[in-house]
DNA sequence: CTGTTAGCGCCTTCAC
DNA sequence: GTGAAGGCGCTAACAG
């Protein structure tokens, strides 16, 4: 591997003029500048990051916890960072948590090691170690996704309100006995969501009892949530609390021979790109994934700009996606 | 940040028995051994692993430069590759080269500054530049899903044999016009599958004329390829090219009014974690996406413990999901 | 079993 | 406009 030092011998230099000329930090002659480049072209050169960074202390890489990346939304978040990172010149480490506290600690543990300026996570539904681990070493977060409570930098997208308006629509048609999939407890976006949906029964006035069952955040436990809900014959509507869920429970409707949204209605928190391609399309909210994480680059870079600012929640909305699940014929 | 030599004050040691006992390195007397554990512990101490890596010249590190992260198929790929790397003491720098020549190099350069100790790429449709740059600076590399050529190492999933036996089941279905939307010019991927459709028609004695179309191996490209190929009205089944492309096409058939698989029949290569959703259920090869990435990082990690190592060609195969797009009632 | 010392490759102050 | 030298935090001989 060649050095600096070798740059400098072949250009007839000192490293420090090298060093320079390379980062553009000090004026240099010309003609030197260009000994420097020619060496530089002729050996190969590349710049060592890490022996830059050992003296900057600075390794300008920011470190990416987001579990399960074959979610699609994720998969946008991920790409938004990308991006946005990419776009102010930083480099991503990246590790998945698994959603599992043990990991997810194991994971921004190594991350951190590495000496990333910042750290972006999706927390897990028990971050308690995760988030001491963060404040005891100063290490400059922000939390995507779910929450983890005020004094912290976080992103995420409205949830509560429009699931409540989820309610609303179903409500309009006449459904009167609507249930819900909720997700893993523990997560915030599980109880803002579950919330919405009980404020949106009670604001139509509707009974709200135990129509509410948990799909853990994945198929397979939507699919066991939804057969359990039908044994209620009463109910004509569901509301899903995310994608996955979405995914098990049509599975489910499916599986029991009941179609959507003649038998039941579904509506769904979490759009799909493919979603039009479903039958029947489903009509869901659409969380504006991909800017989540632009917004969540943003925050971390801000606050690497000035450690003392202020900790912000940012809020994000979403876009309802009418198509026919619903009930309704678009 | 609190230093190895500040734990050795705390300790009463020197720096390198900090080290050792840190790095189970050499025997350490446990009462020693205590003393530096509970400076750590107390300090808060965690482990500079840029400055080590200075020093072992190693980093523990692989670069991934996959594009389009939101296709579900890199996605899985993706995933394979993280849980592979995790499970060998590996940390993942991760890059997003868009699928274009420069932003590759760009991208496979900014991560071996970094001095990743190897690199996964997926290669764009003309890699030349970027393959130039990893053979001179002599950065262990595995190349994923799409080929740059013998010489290197490589893997990827089967696609020619399994695209004629696509064919081979629509002839058997009696179909005589079969046109197939083609990928993006230039990927290994889209010749070999070209090739594999050739093949079928050839072997099953099917006129070949000119009924591809490019669908650039994205939606929007299908959507237009189809429709050109769909002014042929003796057309009567549809092979895509990857899983985008079959989004595209689906698109297209359903916005002319086509119904699959009455009017078109349609079987894809690349499957859907959801395509039992869709309507009707597609008929397609699925890729081993998953453990593709697995295989990549042993591949690599052969390489690192052995650079003289003959490269090698890993081939998958795949796998037909059986289902109704084709015409068949499963 | 433990400590001293010399770098790893670079940036940066301080001289010139 | 340029060079010399110290040090970033750590590992790895080499001594003891």
């Amino acid at each position: 591997m060649t050095t600096m030092a070798t740059v400098a011998r072949v250009a007839g230099v000192s490293v420090a003029t090298v060093s320079h000329v390379l980062n553009d930090t000090r004026p240099v002659r010309s003609a030197t500048r260009q000994a420097v480049l020619e060496a530089v072209d002729e050996l190969g050169y590349t710049h060592n990051t890490l022996a830059r960074s050992l003296v900057t202390a600075s390794t300008r890489t920011i470190a990416v916890a987001i579990s399960t990346v074959n979610n699609p939304y994720l998969t946008d978040l991920l790409q938004g960072i990308e991006a946005e990172a990419v776009a102010s010149g930083y480099t991503l480490l990246f590790g998945d948590p698994h959603d599992d506290p043990d990991h997810e600690l194991d994971v921004v543990r190594t991350l951190h090691q590495r000496r990333v300026d910042g750290v972006i996570v999706a927390p897990s539904a028990r971050p308690t170690e995760l988030v001491r681990y963060l404040d005891r070493h100063r290490v400059p977060a922000v939390f995507v996704d779910r929450l983890v409570g005020e004094g912290y930098d976080q992103v995420t997208a409205e949830s509560a309100e429009p699931v409540a308006r989820l309610v609303d629509h179903l409500a309009e048609h006449g459904h009167r006995r609507i249930g819900m999939v909720s997700g893993l407890p523990g997560l915030s976006t599980t109880a803002e969501r579950v919330a919405g949906y009980r404020q949106g029964l009670w604001r139509n006035r509707l009974v709200d009892e135990d129509l509410i069952a948990t799909g853990y955040s994945e198929p397979d436990g939507a699919y066991g949530a939804v057969s359990r809900l039908l044994s209620d014959e009463t109910i004509t509507a569901l509301v899903t609390g995310n994608n996955f869920m979405t995914i098990g429970a049509m599975r489910a409707l499916r599986d029991t021979g009941r179609s959507i949204p003649e038998d039941i209605a579904l509506v769904s928190y979490d759009d799909f790109a493919w979603a039009d391609l479903f039958s029947p399309r489903l009509t869901a909210v659409a969380q504006p994934s991909r800017e989540l994480g632009v917004r969540a680059v943003r925050l971390l870079l801000s606050r690497l700009a000035d450690p003392e600012q202020q900790p912000r929640t940012v809020r994000l909305p979403t876009t309802l996606m009418h198509r026919e699940s619903c009930g309704c014929r678009t």
